[in-house]
RNA sequence: GGCCCGUUCGUCUAGGGGUUAGGACGCCAGAUUUUCAUUCUGGAAACAGGGGUUCGAUUCCCCUACGGGCUACCA
């Protein structure tokens, strides 16, 4: 859901703006690749309703989309850089990578990594000379390329969010651009696709910020810097139970999804649970996320993804992380059930009822969705008014133990009589009824009220008894009276 | 450890040199024909701390504390 998030306030900046909103695959990292990701991808944008311009499967005049396509392109670059002097040949090993670091660790060098302090000492071809560099490139001796991170230097760039950052050089370490696999690493990647493809601004999560200034760095050194995008960090979506940001792997161990679909790992087959299959509208979603880092300045909290797009600016993105609260997200499901036309509640409550084995006249459902939405967050929980579609089987224990008495049932034999002569067998003419009943026998609500709704219900709570009475109709109520005194009295 | 970013009710946040510091979620209480839900009304609940600047700081500056991110041939 941070992707999305990420995503979502992309693709409202490009739509406020009148701009494209493209998907380009980040996959330059073969080891990490994950059948069915792209799938999923597409499938969650096509869900909440974010529709792209350009990407992997429609194509467009920027592509290809995915960077393992584009994979012959970065190379010229990486060389670019190497000519210019801004990056070099490095040959250590991993092992070697390790033991620099654990030496520098203890000779306690306050900021241990590959820099302008340590690079003379490994083995590269700033260290070694051209014919053993050409050597070890013609024998295919495994490289990396890296860059040249100037020593003392600061580099200052205006993020949209957080304004003016400065960092030094002498902070930054020379990173890998250009992996021994022949793929270069998201850094250079990055830095010259977004330059291809015209790329106007980097929207993307409050991580990346201590790599801006390398990335500022690489747009200097091609001489693009002034096409360079602009940049806005956003705050991270963190945790609800305290520290650190939300991650994939928290998977359901918070009780809620993290994930927009349901996604199954196909290594190992864990299943992560989606909003989708809980059962949020993709409004409620969205919506949701929006509002963690974003607000209109308004009490407006209701927005459709057109009045998201009208109103949405970086402006207003706020700075700090926000704890995801999986309340509110339910809060907003609620409030979109409700928005729900009957009609279209209808047609979402229909194939639950029917897997839940009920059977109904299509002619019914109307009033049951009238009947039952406002006591609902999820279209699932309409399944609580299932009794208005089969007879109880049980009686609320709470309610017969504490409101059946020995004469309950004589009473509830007189308001059966009662409701026999009410024509037409309407919700006004029940509620008359019923009244006009405790008025003459002196009774309050309570006495009597409950005891009714377990009868013809078998719960102790739900929507108005009257309007209950008049969805069963006359018939249906009498008998479900019957049978019920009768199987209380037996108790 | 180093570097960077942040800090208003429990949570999401508005606000901004002089306000009764506003809203939402959640919570509590009352009302709405018993109850659950809804709805309504009310309530508890916040400017991290310390220094400045100023007539006046929650708001501007500095420090501290705390939180977070990054520190891979991952993105």
């Amino acid at each position: 859901m941070g992707g999305v998030r990420t995503a979502l306030f992309n693709y409202l900046f490009a739509k406020a703006n009148k701009g494209k909103f493209l998907l380009r695959i980040e996959d330059t990292d073969q080891n990490r690749y994950v059948p069915g990701a792209e799938d999923y991808i597409r499938e969650a944008l096509r869900w909440v309703g974010m529709e792209t311009d350009e990407d992997p499967w429609k194509g467009g005049p920027s592509g290809p989309y995915r960077q393992s396509e584009r994979k012959p392109m970065y190379r010229q670059y990486a060389d670019q850089l190497i000519e210019a002097g801004h990056a070099y040949y490095a040959f250590d090993t991993p092992e070697e990578l390790v033991e620099m670091r654990e030496r520098l660790k203890r000779a306690k060098v306050p900021n241990p990594q590959y820099n302008a302090a340590v690079r003379m000492t490994m083995k590269n071809s700033l260290t070694l000379s051209a014919d053993e560099v050409s050597k070890r490139l013609d024998a295919g001796e495994a490289y990396t390329i890296r860059v040249k991170i100037p020593r003392n230097e600061d580099v200052r760039f205006e993020d949209i969010i957080r304004g003016w950052v400065q960092v030094n050089s002498s902070s930054l370490d020379d990173k890998v651009i250009f992996k021994s696999d022949g793929m270069p690493t998201y850094h250079l990647a990055n830095i010259v696709d977004d330059h291809l493809m015209g790329i106007s601004h980097v929207i993307r999560g409050e991580e990346w910020l201590p790599s801006a200034p390398l990335h500022i760095l690489l747009y200097r050194f091609f001489g693009w810097q002034d096409s360079m995008p602009a940049f806005a960090h956003l705050p991270l979506i963190l945790r609800p139970d305290g520290n650190g940001k939300l991650s994939k792997r928290d998977g359901d161990r918070l009780g809620f999804p993290v994930f927009p679909l349901e996604w199954q790992d196909p290594a190992s087959g864990e299943v992560a649970s989606g909003y989708r299959e809980k059962g949020y509208y993709p409004e409620a979603f969205i919506n949701m996320l929006a509002f963690l880092g974003w607000n209109p300045g308004t009490d407006k909290e209701l927005y459709s993804m057109s009045e998201l797009i009208h109103d949405f600016s970086l402006e207003r993105v706020g700075k700090s992380g926000a704890k995801f609260d999986a309340d509110k997200t339910r809060w907003f499901n609620q409030q979109y059930l409700r928005l729900q036309a009957t009609s279209d509640l209808v047609e979402q409550v229909q194939p639950v009822l029917s897997e839940a084995g009920l059977s109904f006249e299509p002619s019914q459902l109307p009033s049951f969705v009238e009947l039952m939405k406002e006591r609902a967050t999820f279209v699932p929980d309409l399944l609580e008014g299932r009794y208005l579609f089969e007879r109880p089987t049980q009686y609320d224990e709470k309610t017969v133990s504490k409101k059946w008495k020995p004469d309950s049932a004589a009473m509830m034999q007189d308001l059966l009589i009662v409701f026999k002569q009410v024509d037409p067998f309407s919700s006004d003419a029940l509620h008359e009824a019923f009244t006009a009943f405790l008025t003459d026998r002196e009774l309050g609500m309570g006495a009597a009220l409950p005891l009714l709704r377990v009868l013809v219900t078998g719960k102790g709570m739900g929507p108005g008894m009257s309007d209950i009475m008049a969805f069963l109709g006359k018939e249906e109520t009498l008998e479900r009276m019957r049978i019920g005194i009768e199987a209380l009295s037996h108790e």
